[in-house]
DNA sequence: GTTGTTCTGGAACGATTGTTCCAGAACGGG
DNA sequence: CCCGTTCTGGAACAATCGTTCCAGAACAAC
């Protein structure tokens, strides 16, 4: 005895993660949320509840998103090394030929909300540990393979990696020369050589 | 045949730094500049121009009186590793008990407005430049007294320790764990040993 | 004291903010 | 068909946004 949804909730709640991920929490306007997300101002309110409401369940969705990237791009079978290089090449790739460079999403809610808000403190703060276990399952499966017998501490080189990783993003907003962001990059693998 | 200035600019501009660095640009609304300044609407715009342009002048107010204390605390005669345990070890201090954790407004900018603004990009881009030159003669002179033998790149290493510090402090804004934030310090001193 | 400049507080500007209300169209189940 | 739900666009809300205008007080040089 209902109308069905015209529009699909995913789809709707993926380009509001893209407008937060764009332009930060103040900076996102419901205006542009609105037309951005291609749905009525009514059924933005009613499907997602008020403007916080909706930016927390955006960095929910990235959180999901981004965290079964780097899982599957840590998992992958063969060295764990290799890997680690592909995602910090990546970042440093990435950086240079996108447009607007919008950073981590997570990196960005730390930045600017995490010091003020406790709810976006403890989403990004569960997603670092999220990061931090993937980093630590691949650094003991490198340990027990016998790739990466140099690692004394993982859980401290797990930690590090996952802070290194958002320092690269975050110069990467700043600065958009190669040679620099390489330079980082080599030194932070420099750990697990 | 003029009135004097009733307040001082450079106070004034201070207290401006410090709204805009706790709050982020967005978020800071003129009327709690005014109040925080405490000075008049119409001498804010008179003396400082508008919104943005304030902005920017905090932020090199900032970068004056953050890169003198990274620069004093780096030449300052005697163990260079001791110099960069002091400068790591202070932000896990600091961020643990400072109430509203600010972090660095340097990276707060970059997070909030580089990757959109080409000013707050160049201006957080040269300041990178500044501290990373001052972690460069700081490694120079630990290698020229024996002390950093280990060191083979230090332009690479610098830029490294530049952007594990702001790894470091954006991690500082999630987490209140002094356990993590150690763990990142350690390994990242790790590299210059 | 007069004159000229710049301070000060407050009102006012139009635009935009986040949010809610409303009327009607579109649809599903009885 | 009809009833009930939920969609849609647009108007409306009060509040706040960044910015400007204005009238008068405070001061410095003459």
């Amino acid at each position: 005895m209902a109308r069905h949804k015209e529009f699909d909730r995913d789809e709707a709640l993926h380009k509001a993660m893209e407008v937060f991920w764009a332009r930060g929490y103040a900076a996102a306007s419901i205006q542009d949320l609105v037309k951005q997300m291609g749905i009525n101002r009514q059924s933005l309110y009613d499907t997602f509840g008020d403007k916080h409401t909706l930016y927390l369940k955006a960095l929910d969705r990235y959180g999901e998103v981004e965290g079964r990237r780097i899982f599957e791009l840590l998992e992958q079978p063969g060295s764990v090394k290799k890997s680690l290089r592909q995602l910090f090449d990546g970042v440093v790739e990435g950086s240079l030929c996108e447009g607007q460079r919008r950073g981590c999403f997570m990196g960005n809610a730390m930045s600017e909300l995490a010091g003020r808000c406790k709810e976006t403190a403890a989403k990004t703060c569960s997603n670092m540990a999220a990061a931090e276990g993937a980093f630590y399952r691949a650094l003991l499966r490198g340990k027990k393979e016998g790739e990466l017998k140099a690692v004394r501490d993982p859980r401290a080189v797990a930690r590090f990696l996952y802070s290194s990783l958002q320092g690269l993003i975050l110069m990467a907003k700043a600065t958009q020369d190669r040679k620099t962001l390489e330079d980082v990059v080599k030194v932070t693998l420099s750990v697990v050589d």
